[in-house]
DNA sequence: GTTACTCTCCC
DNA sequence: CATGGGAGAGTAACA
């Protein structure tokens, strides 16, 4: 009797032959193993043949095995194949068993019929005028609006460069949708009424009560604001939210769990991969986004609810709206200013690289010009024309010319060329962001992304509508120097100010309670100096007696113990010996030992079950090997997801009851920031942002409660603490 | 043009 | 021997 699947694994080895068998069976539930059978390359009958890593695959087709992953498709000789990653992969990195499994149990979805069933699509991808008109009056019909378990499934096709739309997808199954087309080769479809009356139409649809879902929903209701100021009602569902609530991905960067459609669909449905088939008209392009997207609401909402995941879901969906707004309304920049520091800055720049030259040619005869911007020719320089002491990366022989290297060698050498190479170094990071282009109300943008991290917390990046700015709004230079640069970063009204509220040692009081530590509970409850505090538990000293230097130290061997820290690297952050730090983090210890304690009971529970759960319901499952990164990572999990989630939420709440009469202008994980407040209001808006962000947040059965602080400025770096 | 890598900015 | 979570600019090497 033929096998009904055949895994064409490629060559293997004892150790990938045993992950194999352990994912076998781990699906045992629905593959039974008589049905299976394994070879490393020679091809037999079966219903389904399994092929592991583009090598195999491309015995059977020409496709590449990362556009076609996950997906059956049609191998060269008629057989049904599905393509999965190679072993040698999964031995690389343990987290990609979740895709391989996805991909065995489709496999088994597939094995007892050998012939290859695509969806019955039925798409109007060259839609008339009318044609698309009776599609959106039917798509506001009663059916829609009164059948709970009807939905419309969009997607926008836009054009970066020129910022305008160039289709409009809709999908109402499956298998059934339109793409409404509006710009061909950079020329309109439509006449201008027709398209002005399409618009109108879309905008009834869009405002109607009918649900919505989206696959990143966040950019196509920004773009349609921003375009055609179309508000997006009832936005049911995010696909790509709900993934990133179910599967906050982990594991090597880009290599394995990703959030974009494609990978999901591959994940979830059954259809065949359509991303990569560039030359494939872009309507049925859009048409079938739409209709993946619909597809894919159904199980990732079972699997939501099944999982208890429904309340973090619902924040990430809430926080849809803020961020728009966020993204759309942007900051001012006083040009003036700009062109100021950038002058001033130019100027150093060219200052230090002169002396830099001078002392070069003078003390060791350099006369050509070195890019000190490139780490190559810098330890050319450095270690082999000066002959400086090798330094690398802690615990690696790679060759280093880091800040850190840089200043240890200068310690050690006191050569003015070191110091000279840092500040080269510093300014030329600072000009890197004066060099922003300016939106035509100069003004600049940037992207919350709401599924941008593991913890929930947003990350920031380029706004893909308004591409104007430094992209990454949230790594703008505080400290030393850099803060100039937050200077032209200024107020909308000259008269009004910007208010700035933050956590007060958001991650601490988390790890405190946690932790279970009386002392440390005790001093944020009293809002005692928490820095002092930690030096005199560890020194062993009266408060009264901690000296400026001792609470310095408290205050970095906290912030990095939470990490779990080595001695190594608390020296580098102490700028210290390794064996002076090594006394710091015993007498640390000594004086917490509930730090250590916790940390083995997240050790257990990912040992026992791989997840980790926030005390606002956010899960994080573990995958890959259980090493010691994944430890450290895990302890800081908790503690950043919930301040993370804890902003977020108090920020929709602000937007939500408070966000007509003040304009919240920035997000900075555990801060957020609120414009053009005026003077007579400064009270009233801190009073209402405070009142959004006071939670009481259980944690081991116990009340705990973040404290907020706040600032007004009339531009982002002079910031004054109020009270 | 894409990708890997280094370096440095934020919380 | 090993601090968590991000983004972006720049260089270098590849296609």
């Amino acid at each position: 009797m033929k096998p009904k699947i055949l895994l064409l694994t490629g060559e293997t080895t004892k150790y990938t032959q045993y992950l194999l068998s352990q994912l076998l069976t781990s699906c045992s539930s629905r593959i039974s193993l008589s049905e299976v059978s394994m070879s490393p390359w020679t091809p037999q009958e079966a219903n389904v043949t399994v092929t592991f890593g583009q090598e195999v695959l491309s015995l059977f087709s020409d496709e590449s095995l990362s556009d076609v992953r996950g997906t059956v498709l049609q191998g060269k000789d008629g057989r049904k194949i599905i393509p999965t990653i190679d072993l040698k992969d999964l031995v690389i990195d343990l987290s990609l068993d979740i895709i391989i499994r996805a991909d065995l149990l489709k496999a088994c979805r597939e094995k007892d019929f050998s012939e290859l069933k695509l969806p019955a699509w039925r798409f109007k991808s060259n839609p008339t005028y009318i044609e698309c008109m009776t599609y959106l009056n039917d798509a506001c019909e009663d059916r829609f609006v009164n059948d709970p378990l009807s939905m419309i499934a969009f997607d926008l096709e836009t054009d970066m460069k020129n910022q305008q739309i160039i289709c409009l997808g809709l999908a109402h199954s499956d298998s059934e949708g339109i793409s409404i087309p509006f710009s061909r080769n950079g020329e309109s479809v439509w006449t201008v009424d027709m398209e002005i009356a399409l618009w109108k139409k879309i905008g009834e649809f869009f405002a109607s009560p009918v649900k919505k879902v989206a696959h990143n929903a966040c950019f196509d209701v920004a773009s349609l604001w921003q375009n055609n100021r179309i508000w997006t009602n009832n936005l049911y569902f995010d696909t790509m939210l709900a993934w990133h609530v179910l599967y906050l991905p982990s594991g090597a960067k880009g290599f394995g769990m990703k959030k974009d459609l494609g990978f999901v669909a591959s994940m979830m449905l059954n259809i065949p991969a359509w991303k990569h088939k560039s030359e494939e008209d872009l309507a049925i392009y859009n048409i079938k986004d739409c209709c993946a997207t619909w597809a894919l609401v159904s199980p990732l909402e079972k699997d939501i609810k099944n999982k208890g995941l429904a309340e973090i879901f619902n924040l990430e969906m809430s926080e849809i709206e803020s961020v728009c707004y966020l993204s759309l309304r942007g900051i001012k920049i006083d040009l003036d200013q700009k062109n100021k520091v950038e002058l001033e800055l130019t100027n150093l720049y060219s200052e230090i690289e002169e002396k830099l030259y001078t002392l070069l040619g003078f003390d060791y005869g350099i006369t050509e010009n070195i890019n000190f911007r490139s780490p190559k020719q810098l330890k050319e320089l450095l270690y082999v024309t000066m002959g400086l002491p090798i330094q690398t990366v802690r615990g690696t022989d790679t060759v280093t010319t880091s800040e850190k290297a840089l200043e240890k060698l200068y310690r050690k050498t006191k050569n003015e060329v070191l110091n000279l190479i840092l500040q080269h170094r510093e300014v030329a990071k600072l000009k890197s962001f004066c060099d922003i282009k300016l939106s035509p109300k100069g003004r600049v943008h940037t992207s919350y992304n709401i599924a941008g991290t593991t913890s929930g917390r947003w990350s920031s990046s380029e706004n893909i509508i308004l591409p104007y700015g430094s992209g990454n709004l949230q790594q703008i230079p505080l400290r030393g120097n850099g803060s100039i640069i937050r200077s032209m970063y200024i107020v909308e009204n000259p008269e009004n100010w910007i208010i700035q509220a933050d956590f007060v040692q958001a991650e601490a009081v988390i790890v405190a309670y946690l932790i279970g530590d009386s002392v440390l509970k005790e001093a944020f409850r009293l809002k005692k100096d928490i820095h002092k505090v930690t030096a005199s538990m560890m020194f062993n000293l009266p408060l009264e007696d901690i000296s400026p230097e001792q609470r310095e130290i408290g205050k970095l061997i906290r912030h990095a113990t939470n990490y779990s820290l080595g001695a190594n690297g608390l020296a580098d952050v102490l700028r210290c010996e390794t064996s002076i730090a090594k006394r710091y983090l015993e007498a640390f210890h000594a004086s917490c030992p509930q730090l250590k304690r916790w940390q083995e009971t997240i050790q257990y529970q990912l040992k026992s079950n791989r997840s980790l759960i926030t005390p606002l319901g956010r899960k994080k499952v573990f995958l890959g090997r259980l090493d010691d990164t994944m430890f450290r990572s895990a302890y800081s999990f908790i503690p950043q997801s919930t301040i993370g989630d804890l902003l977020n939420k108090s920020l929709v709440k602000f937007y939500e009851l408070y966000g007509e009469e003040y304009s919240l202008l920035l997000q900075l994980h555990d801060a957020m920031y609120v414009d053009d407040v005026p003077e007579s209001k400064i009270q009233d808006c801190i009073d209402k942002m405070k009142s959004c962000m006071i939670w009481e947040l259980k944690i081991n059965g116990e009340t705990c409660i973040v404290d907020v602080d706040f600032k007004k400025g009339k531009n982002w770096k002079d910031m004054e603490k109020i009270k």
